[in-house]
Order: structure tokens, then sequence, then C-alpha cells
DNA sequence: ATAGCGATTATGTATATACATATTGAAACG
DNA sequence: CGTTTCAATATGTATATACATAATCGCTAT
């Protein structure tokens, strides 16, 4: 059971020791076999129950602590962590270069525009405590003849006063936005939606079929900026991420 | 320019010699300065450069090369391998973390196991162009009574020959992949699907619901390892990314 | 009691060395 | 001319050793 209970470690034929050694601790990890909380065996003991030095259960065990299954405290030993979630890189979308990627013709077309003062649920969307001047905002956006995305996004005018003087008419409000006001932080919220009457209707679909929806808020500074959802129809849109792991 | 140019290496003051090798090269990467394909200096060069031993450079290039920043070629040298186009961090979450984080206890049910010879749908979900050993698993996630999440699994039996000889009764694939297997490159497709048959009869709703679809793709060192699809039901699912823009 | 201090201990980082392994390039050979 | 063989070379892995650093334990003095 215990890695440090027998000592009869058969020699392996092709693996090096250091993958073995980091396979036996993952095993013990991931199977559940040592919970989160628990300490490993201290490297000295690796050493012994391995017959190797130190630097290669150092090492092990460093690689470990850099994947995050680990965490190593001086004088106190390794200790196995709570699971850690992955990161990974999205890429962030223009609709408009989406459009023209597949070869059709993009065309941009606002709804509704309406100024008013926040309502709480326009707050809860942008994460404001206090009410202020909001513009909300609805668009589509075209591939070809047939609609391609629905926008609906709310702007707090606190932030960004000069977009209530837009209209917002001949330019996207995303591509607006971009560059005017540096996004600090941006939240992602991604789900699947039955298409309601409105979102049907807005999109050429039939109520009930099914639609991606995308949520995004950015702050600037602390600073609630925008809150915006795109709704896609389910054919008309793969979200694709491409990315390598981060590194330490 | 070139790092092997000048001798003239000041000693820092805090940080490890590992660390700044580290950084040095992922600098001259990341800024464009050693485009894909260039070759990195020689152990022996960078040695010299640095005044330190064989094995701290070799520590370092290790590292980068499993961060997949470059690629080493016994008696050909390191290469640069690709560059980054980052935008925001996505985090991945574990569905078992997920679901234990909304209080519900966790279940895993592997539905189907299938040893076979890729066939051409597989390929192309893989990303393989030369037909070889694969592994088709479809496995149930629970949150307490009710289905959480549809996975459907293929995993290149090549890259992974191990998976060959597990079960995965009791543990998920993407936990015992997970370290295992570390991957290089990743990519994510997302969209909304209406449930066929299949699907609603697994995950317990109805026909035509909608459910949001999470493709991933894996390739650890240019070699695909696995494909994977998450299909939720759009009620249980939201996936979160949060984050701050890439410092360049 | 307790605050401070030093010894102990586990990890962090680096060294020099050794041999294994894969691959390249050139020499030797049929 | 093509093929085989072999030495050179860069990386892969492991060793023993050394000292630094941080945290804990236990002792001591107040």
């Amino acid at each position: 059971m215990s890695l440090v209970e027998t000592d009869d470690v058969e020699s392996s034929e092709s693996v090096s020791l250091h993958q073995r050694i980091l396979s036996d601790i993952r095993e013990k990890i991931l199977s559940g076999g040592w919970a989160p909380g628990h300490r490993i065996p201290f490297e000295h003991e690796l050493t012994a129950h391995y017959n190797c030095s130190r630097m290669t259960v150092n090492k092990a065990l460093s690689q470990l602590a850099k994947a995050g299954l680990i965490e190593r405290r001086r004088r106190s030993g390794s200790f196995v962590r709570q699971p850690q979630s992955q990161a990974a890189v999205l890429e962030l979308h223009d609709i408009r270069i989406e459009v023209e990627a597949l070869g059709l013709p993009y065309r941009y077309e606002r709804l509704k525009r309406l100024k008013r003062r926040s309502s709480a649920e326009d707050r809860s969307l942008l994460g404001l405590s206090a009410p202020g001047p909001a513009l909300a905002l609805e668009s589509l956006h075209f591939a070809g003849e047939r609609p391609f995305a629905l926008e609906q996004r709310l702007i707090n005018l606190s932030a960004v006063a000069e977009a209530g003087e837009e209209e917002f008419l001949d330019i996207a409000p995303g591509p607006w936005l971009i560059g005017r006001v540096p996004w600090s932080e941006a939240e992602h919220r991604i789900r699947a939606m039955a298409a309601d009457e409105n979102i049907a209707d807005a999109l050429d679909i039939e109520a009930g079929a099914p639609c991606l929806v995308v949520e995004r808020r950015t702050w600037s500074a602390e600073h609630p900026v925008t809150h915006v959802r795109f709704i896609y129809p389910a054919e008309s849109h793969t979200l694709v991420a491409r990315f390598t792991p981060s590194q330490g």
C-alpha cells in the first residue's frame, strides 16, 4: 500500500526512474489513495524506497509541484493539493472577422437604442451597486442574407460617457469600444438556451431551437464598462479556442 | 542580440539562475526575436554564456520543452516550436469539482469501452492521418441522481498506449490523462445543439432540448492524444471564463 | 507562561561527473 | 554508386555532493 513500507522495488525495463516515480505518485493522488492534504513521503524516504539519489526524487517532486498536483513546504514536507482547474487561452472573436472568414458578406444593423437610468436588472448584469445612466442596445449581425447573431448590450455611461452621444447606426458597439476603453478584466459565460419568441423572431429561426449564448462583462480599472450577450443560432456558430498551457 | 555573443552576464539579485535562463529564452521566443524553427544555442553554449553547469541549463530547457515552447532533438539541438497567440485565460473546470462545488454528490459511470482500429471518423476527430489503435469511451457524470454531463471520448493509443490497459470503471478518463500526458496544445469547440434521441435518453431530458457541447482536442508534442465531447443539458451548465488581458 | 533564540530538518538550487541513447556525417567497403 | 559502419556529438538521465533557505521544535531566560 504505502510507498515507504516495502523495499522491493523491481527494476523497470524501459521507462526512466524519474518517470516511474512521477507516475507512481500521480497514480496515488489521482486514484484518491492520497487525499488532498495528505503528506507524501519525504524526499529521503522516497530516495530509500526507490534506491536512487535525492536529485532524482527532487526532480520528480518539483515537476509535480509545478504541475500543481502537490504543494511543497520547507521543513514540513510535500502535500497533496486540492485539485486545480487548468487555465487555457480563449480566442476573443470579432463577429465581422468571423463572418468574413466564412466568405460571406457582413452586415450590421442596429435594432434598438435606449438611454435610461439603470434598472435593477441592468445593475445586476453590469455588476454595479449604485444606479446611474446606461445605454441599452440591441443589434443584429448578418452573414449574407441570414441573421448570424443577435447582440444585446448594456453600456455603463458613468464609465464611458461619450457612448451616450453615439448612435451606433454604422458601427457596432464592440469595435467602437475596443481601443477606446482598455479593458482590464473580463468575464465570459457560455451556455446553451432554447430561443424564446423574441429571439426566434429576430434570428429567423423557430422558437425553442437551440442557441449558443455568450455573455461578456468587461471592467476597466475596477469600473464596469459593458455587458453584452451574443445569441447565435446553434447551426451558425461554433466557438473555437485554441491554446497552449500556461507555464511557471 | 544573440545570447551567445556576449559574455557579460551580470549577477542577478534574488531570482535563481534557472529562472533567469527560463525567462530569457521565453522572452526571446515570445517577442519574436527567435522565430519558430530557430535553433536555440546548444546547452554547452548556454553553459558558457551563463557561466553555470550543464545541469542547470538542461533543467531549464527540459522545462521549456515540456511547456511546448521548444522541441529538442538529440544530436541536432533545440528548436523554437510555435508562436503563441494569446487572448484570454479560460478556466477549465473538472466536472467532479464543479459538481461538488454545487454541493451535490458526484458519481461517474462508464457506459461503453471499445478498443478498435481508428475509423475514418475517429481519425478526423483526433486529427490523425494514418490509421492506428484507438480507444472509444462513453461515460456519464452525475450530480446527485441526475445526469450532469455525457462524455464521449477517443484516445489515441499510439500516443498513450497504457490507456489501453485501463478499464476506466472507477476513474474518469479526464483525471486519468491529466498529468500523465502533458498537453502541449489543445483546441476547444463550443456550440449549442439539440439533443438527439440517444443523448436525450442518456441525459434523461427530452429529445430536441438544447444542450451545450464542448469538444476538446489535445496534442502532446505534435501527437494527437485525445478528442472528447462533453454534452451538458442547457439548464445544468454554464461555462465561465474570467480573465485579464495578456501583458504582451 | 512566554518570548526569544538556536539547532534541526526538509526543501531549493547549484555543482561536477558519468554513462546511455539517438542521430548525424563522414569514412570504409562491396 | 550505394550501403554499411563507426565515431562524433547533443541531449537524457542519474549520481554524489555542497551550501542556502525557510520553517519548526525545543530549550532557555525573563
